[in-house]
DNA sequence: TCCGGTTTATGAACCGGAAAAGCATTGTGC
DNA sequence: GCACAATGCTTTTCCGGTTCATAAACCGGA
């Protein structure tokens, strides 16, 4: 069973390749009444342009590379990824452009695949997630000409175009809100330090506490998984004066953080006040369901998406930031009385 | 910053272009001396292969297809699919081959992709998930003559090659260590019932409680999510006489039920066990962690991957059941005492 | 020196589609 | 009635590899 060609087609419609090519692309060359015949055989045969041969000529590839570079065992745990992904298809679907994915265990892997699809002509273009400072991604792909754009904070994007939510004024709103609900000793558990968007997020906190004067914010680091995050809120919940409040950087942490400090005889939000950042399902189903951040992740991803393809297409899109991230106050926190 | 092709690489060899591809191919027709030669300038000047070009003679895309047919909500909060996708890559990515994923909304939307994809040369084959009884991928793939693996049981495979795990097994297992444990009334709260899997498990459910001689094992079908799962808790232990100990099928369902048991005054595991099926660290930080039916995704992944790439390849693997999955006992199983 | 066989290299065709250039045929303006 | 343009289609070339047919160079043996 043979892929039919724009030959097959022109054979039977009795005229020549290059007619087919200009009627199935809807290019000015043939009459609309032979236009119309040859789209019907086209349909009649199930015909296909193969992207091989029309990325030969075309150069363009139909495809763009996301790459994701943490280990397959904290990637699962984020609904993120996952949520992002279908995002920028959403968007891809309209174009008929495709999504290479790959997983990779360190950036130096995530910028050998860069240079692999690049070239050998794979992808058009690919989205860069989890940026950190001065990352080394950025200086590749202007080096391979390769156009991209950057899902996080432009401070780090160089020249390339990024999209991005203004986390650092999510964080004002969930420290002020802490504040109004009498906290005066909020602690955080971070994510991994050398990211940008942890560091944007321990300036934003930091900031914040000062701002509204609370006593004590201690910063506590971590690699996302939810052994860390137990351990942290270990950490800190044993220090002395200890602190009233957490704020979570992603959800299995803040859930982590919930059952030890049931476990360690704090009722939840009584005795202890949990914010997750980033949303999901299971910020809900657990008890006291957690007061989140939330965000459009799709969205979000959408988004990179529409940028990246714009770029592709030659122009020279502005970054523009995304609906911010909001705050949703569920069951785990609560008033603060000494 | 235009890529070198082999035109470039013959010119500065003072060679043909057909003894760069020789060369470079590792194939007869070229003195060692030669070859040693344009490979380095290969090397020099960063040649790649295009993809392209390679498929549009040779008629191997080097890539590979793995659709998910779940709305993206569902996507999200399952580390199954993501981890399945580490493993398909880690095995891809040993012959240079590229893994396109799509996410759609249903098995229609899917079908086209494969259709679209094939059409197009885009893919070498596919990766079906997510087996229904009677499922029309099945045929669908058949018609288009494109290589694909089943990763699922081999009942719904028809004549495509399977991996799969032996499920029906495990479920023994876990009827036996409750029923061990004293439970009389042990409950399920299974996926979507179209789902092949979901009917395995329900006869493997059924014939395990009959052949442990059980009082009764009602079984409730969800959609997976939290809060489905949580409605179906509730529902099960209001029943009079309520079960002992109910078995989920994933994860984020286990951990809603946990809280709505807590939520009615049920201890677990004191008044109630609770098995998770496919373990995550999700399982792991709640309190108690949860028991847990545990298996290696991501070999699964690479096997099916590995299936795949010999199917293509032109040979006609049988299926091959991977190791079976194992019941991981933690502190949500507990010996029940009326 | 000639001959069959191997090694090494060349040139050209080919994959499937895009697009530029070429060429009749018809229509338009003056 | 003629120059000129638009229309509708064909021919040709190109993209970057692979591969086949061919041939020159070389080899040992007769």
């Amino acid at each position: 069973m043979k892929r039919p060609t724009i030959a097959d087609i022109a054979r039977r419609a009795g005229v020549s390749k290059g007619a087919v090519s200009y009627a199935l692309n809807g290019r000015p060359g043939v009459s609309e009444e032979t236009r119309a015949r040859i789209r019907a055989i086209a349909q009649e045969v199930g015909w296909r342009p193969n992207v091989a041969a029309r990325s030969l000529s075309g150069a363009r590839a139909d495809a763009i590379g996301l790459v994701l570079c943490r280990p397959a065992r904290f990637l699962g745990v984020e609904p993120f990824f996952m949520e992002l992904v279908s995002g920028v298809e959403d968007e891809l679907a309209a174009s008929s452009c495709a999504l290479m994915l790959q997983v990779v265990p360190d950036r130096q892997a995530e910028i050998a695949v860069y240079r692999r699809w690049w070239g050998e002509g794979r992808v058009d273009g690919a989205i860069l997630v989890d940026l950190c400072a001065a990352d080394p991604r950025v200086a590749e792909v202007e080096r391979l000409g390769m156009p991209a754009v950057v899902a996080g904070h432009p401070s780090g994007a160089g020249p390339l175009p990024a999209v991005w939510s203004d986390e650092a004024a999510v964080m004002g709103e969930v420290i002020e809100y802490l504040a109004a609900l009498g906290h005066r000793r909020v602690a955080r558990v971070a994510g991994l330090p050398a990211l940008l968007h942890t560091r944007i997020r321990d300036e934003a906190f930091a900031r914040g506490c000062a701002a509204a004067g609370l006593d004590g914010h201690p910063v506590a680091h971590t690699d996302y998984t939810g052994e860390e995050g137990a351990r942290a809120t270990r950490l800190l919940l044993s220090a002395r004066p200890r602190p009233t409040a957490i704020v979570y950087d992603n959800d299995i942490m803040a859930v982590a953080g919930l059952s030890v400090a049931q476990e360690m005889g704090l009722a939840v939000p009584a005795g202890l006040s949990i914010v997750a950042w980033d949303d999901s399902p299971l910020a809900q189903v657990v008890r006291p369901p957690l007061t989140a951040v939330t965000r459009d992740v799709p969205a979000y991803g959408a988004h990179a998406a529409r940028t990246l393809l714009r770029v592709i297409a030659g122009e020279r899109p502005d970054g523009a930031p995304e609906p911010p991230a909001r705050l949703l106050p569920r069951g785990s926190t609560a008033p603060f009385s000494s």
